[in-house]
DNA sequence: AGCACA
């Protein structure tokens, strides 16, 4: 508990001996040695031996644990993810909403103590959809649904992104809605040469009405507000759903029609 | 306009 909070404490503690005595006990990124992201790996110095594989494990293990660029917040926006699916799969189980998105409860939302939990801003989604599924559940407030597009998809393609806009950001602005699971920032060459690059973005959701609130929510919403030649998100449904969408082949997500 | 990740 503590210890988790000192790393991310302000400077001015009087235990600076005890930090890097603790830092020089941790390495200082061994996280997952078989998990590293291809491009991420930090250069070896000199090749191991063969039996470093077996003392590597120094106690800093964490489920979960993503080795991309997520750093502090990050970490908290993916526990919190992943707790948040958990709850969503119990909901499809079930049929019941227990404590999700708003509301005062979250006390199943909140991650077990341990690595660096116990500080966490409130940061939970509080902008919820109406009806989950469309289906079943969902009339708790009496507000029937529009019926989905035949082309709803739970990922959500968004152009009109910055380009010195950088994932965390993106995230910022997604994060609120429930049922938000992911960002995923690419980076496209201009079509005309010398034009600006292109970033596309997609953003996954638990289902498909969910993916909709937040589509129809931020339709043009401006990165800069008072900026009037600022940039404008577009969002649509995103094309192709591979194994990462809900619908794949057979799931309903066939051609688009209308 | 421009649709990737596994």
């Amino acid at each position: 508990m503590a210890d988790a909070h000192w790393r991310y404490a302000d400077p001015r503690q009087q235990h600076q001996h005890q930090q890097q005595q603790q830092q020089q006990m941790l390495p200082p990124s061994v996280g997952a040695p078989n998990a590293a992201a291809p491009g991420q790996q930090q250069p070896l110095k000199r090749p191991r031996p063969a039996d470093y594989s077996a003392d590597v494990h120094c106690g800093h293990e964490m489920p979960g644990y993503y080795p991309r660029e997520e750093e502090r917040a990050g970490y908290a926006a993916v526990r919190e993810t992943q707790a948040l699916n958990a709850s969503y799969e119990r909901f499809l189980r079930t049929g019941q909403i227990q404590s999700y998105g708003a509301g005062p409860a979250g006390g199943s939302i909140r991650p077990a103590p341990g690595a660096n939990a116990g500080y966490q801003p409130d940061d939970r989604p509080v902008v919820a959809a109406g009806g989950m599924d469309g289906r079943s559940a969902g009339f708790a407030g009496g507000i029937s649904e529009p019926p989905l597009p035949p082309d709803a998809s739970n990922t959500l393609f968004i152009e009109g992104i910055p380009t010195d806009c950088e994932r965390r950001e993106v995230s910022h602005i997604f994060r609120p809605f429930v049922g938000f699971q992911e960002v995923r920032l690419v980076t496209k060459d201009p079509r005309h040469p010398g034009g600006d690059p292109i970033v596309l973005c997609f953003v996954d959701f638990a289902n498909a009405a969910q993916a909709t609130i937040a589509m129809e929510a931020l339709q043009g919403y401006k990165f800069d507000e008072h900026d009037r030649s600022s940039p404008h998100l577009r969002l649509q449904y995103a094309r192709f759903m591979g194994p990462r969408g809900q619908s794949g082949p057979g799931g309903g997500g066939g051609r688009v029609r209308r």
